[in-house]
RNA sequence: GCCCUCGUAGCUCAACUGGUAGAGCAGGAGACUUUUAAUCUCACGGUUGAAGGUUCGAGUCCUUCCGGGGGCACCA
């Protein structure tokens, strides 16, 4: 698989690769045991003085970063997942033929060593290379040493190279792994019970969004990537499992943004007996309980309770219109006047159009808002106070400046739920693309009885840009969405 | 889909009002026994995203297309 190659870089690294089987060396051996991490070879010297030496031996590998020859004697960087270790090859220990292999090594090539911890007269940890193996020998240049990869592209079609070239990324898509370690930990040890629900769903639903639509050839139909997992993992509470969690992809057609990719991960959970103010709770504390474990350090305060405001009061204070007391389409969008563009947005449309643009970006710190009109939230259960009326018990958490996470005392009232379907087919028809389908599965389930439910679905990739301090969702998930 | 903006060597970046593309790193050859972005010498490295156009002359100006980023729309 030939290509251009301006520079004759690619045919230089394939003429050492040549030049190493000539000499009879496997550039691709099969394995190579007995490795350890750099950062335990940091861990047990890190009290070795300057300039000493020790008899203590390890076998590290990884990838090749950066060299100083130095003729009779060369050092070199070896980086592996769990950071980096200098080298110190001499002429002296490992023989003429051995040390001119090792000085043609490529930077990128990936390499193991048996070697002998000293701590160099500069201070640095080192490994003196008593032995090495070529483990894989790279074609290709690797990114600048020094300045990584900065291009934003490339990043992020090739993130290979970004995890090669640029520590922070590593470090973030560890920090990733820990979170999600983290909140499967708090609901786990919570008493919930990790379940997996269908992703190829012959009805979406559970969320107010598009879909993607894919064909199931066998049984010559069409099916539909989930767009949520609210519907099957209701439908295992009314199976009795009382405590159920789901944490894996979502899928939502929609245009890209900085927080939005068509595929993303979310954690869902159902907890029967309970209700919203519950949830709220459990948010809190998981959320704050696994900023503590990963070390977050940032601006943000998790420290439960967070603050609370309802959903008309946080409209009230940011734009001046009491939506509640609005409730006719005309009336709210006259009260709008030429602030957002009306025509053509229902009520529920525009409640949402004024949560979005005038309240979301302001909520920097953990903030809950509570109580949401009953036409925006076709699961939630309505309000228990009688005077709240078209109001749900549905609450969602924001954090800076987006959405983070949406919860609710769920509707159990199969009639209820029916007049809800019912209502969001009159908004399709009406031109709505993202109303809930008609679920007669879901609808005959809680016939059978759900108990008092309370539920919440948080964004993974959201907690990650919070944690993490990063704006754009593409860098925190490994292989964003981009054109072909 | 619309608007703004960016695209130069493998990587990171230069190139005044249009004047014929340059450096560091990497890679090649060589020197060097404690380097830390090692240093030094020499040579090499380009379809300036693509295709057109204007001009004596285009990396630079214009048009279209491709891709990225930001914004809008869509959007949770």
């Amino acid at each position: 698989m030939s290509e251009e190659e301006p520079s004759g870089l690619l045919a230089a690294r394939r003429a050492k690769l040549e030049r190493l089987r000539a000499d009879g060396v496997d550039p691709f051996p099969h394995a190579y045991p007995g490795v350890v991490a750099t950062a335990t070879v940091h861990e047990r010297h890190a009290d070795l003085p300057d300039g000493e030496e020790t008899e203590a031996r390890y076998r590290v590998a990884g990838r090749l970063a950066a060299r100083r020859g130095q003729g009779k004697m060369a050092f070199l960087d070896l980086v592996d997942r769990s950071g980096r270790l200098q080298l110190q090859a001499r002429r002296d220990v490992l023989g003429e033929e051995a040390m001119e292999r090792l000085l043609s090594l490529d930077l990128g090539d990936l390499i193991g060593v048996d070697g002998t911890a000293l701590r160099s007269r500069r201070g640095e940890l080192t490994l003196r290379v008593d032995d090495f193996a070529i483990l894989a020998k790279s074609l290709r240049p690797p990114p600048d040493k020094h300045h990584g990869l900065q291009d934003v592209e490339t990043r992020y079609r090739q993130r290979e190279l970004d995890l090669i070239a640029n520590e922070d990324t590593r470090a973030l898509f560890l920090l990733r792994a820990r979170i999600v370690s983290a909140v499967r930990r708090a609901l786990d040890e919570a008493g919930f019970v990790e379940v997996e629900t269908p992703v190829l769903q012959p009805l979406y639903g559970g969320a107010l969004a598009r879909p993607f639509v894919t064909r199931f050839n066998a049984l010559d139909r069409d099916f539909y990537l989930r767009i949520a997992t609210e519907l099957y993992l209701k439908r295992l509470v009314v199976g009795g499992l009382e405590k159920v969690y789901e944490l894996g992809k979502d899928f939502r057609n929609e245009g890209l943004s900085p927080k939005h990719n068509p595929e993303f991960t979310m954690v869902e959970w159902y907890e029967a007996y309970a209700d919203y103010g519950d949830q709220a709770k459990r948010l809190e504390a998981l959320v704050h309980s696994v900023a503590q474990q990963v070390g977050y350090e940032g601006e943000l305060d998790f420290t439960p309770p967070w603050r609370r405001v309802t959903l008309r009061d946080a409209i009230l204070d940011h734009t001046g219109i009491d939506v509640l007391a609005l409730r006719s389409r005309d009336a709210l969008a006259e009260a709008i006047g030429d602030r957002l563009p009306t025509e053509d947005r229902n009520w529920p449309q525009l409640v949402d159009d004024l949560l979005s643009k005038y309240v979301e970006p302001k909520l920097i710190q953990p903030t809950i808002v509570m109580d949401y009109p009953v036409e925006l939230s076709p699961f939630a259960k309505a309000h228990r106070d009688p005077a709240q009326e078209g109001v749900v018990e549905r609450f969602e958490a924001f954090c800076q400046g987006m959405e983070l996470a949406n919860a609710f005392t769920e509707l159990n009232d199969p009639d209820d739920q029916r007049a809800r379907f019912e209502a969001q087919v009159r908004y399709a028809e009406a031109g709505d693309e993202e109303t809930q389908p008609f679920d007669e599965l879901f609808l005959a389930a809680l016939e059978h009885g759900m108990p008092p439910t309370g539920g919440l679905g948080m964004g993974i990739d959201r907690l990650v840009m919070v944690l993490s301090g990063r704006r754009s969702i593409r860098e925190v998930v490994l292989f964003p969405a981009m054109r072909d």
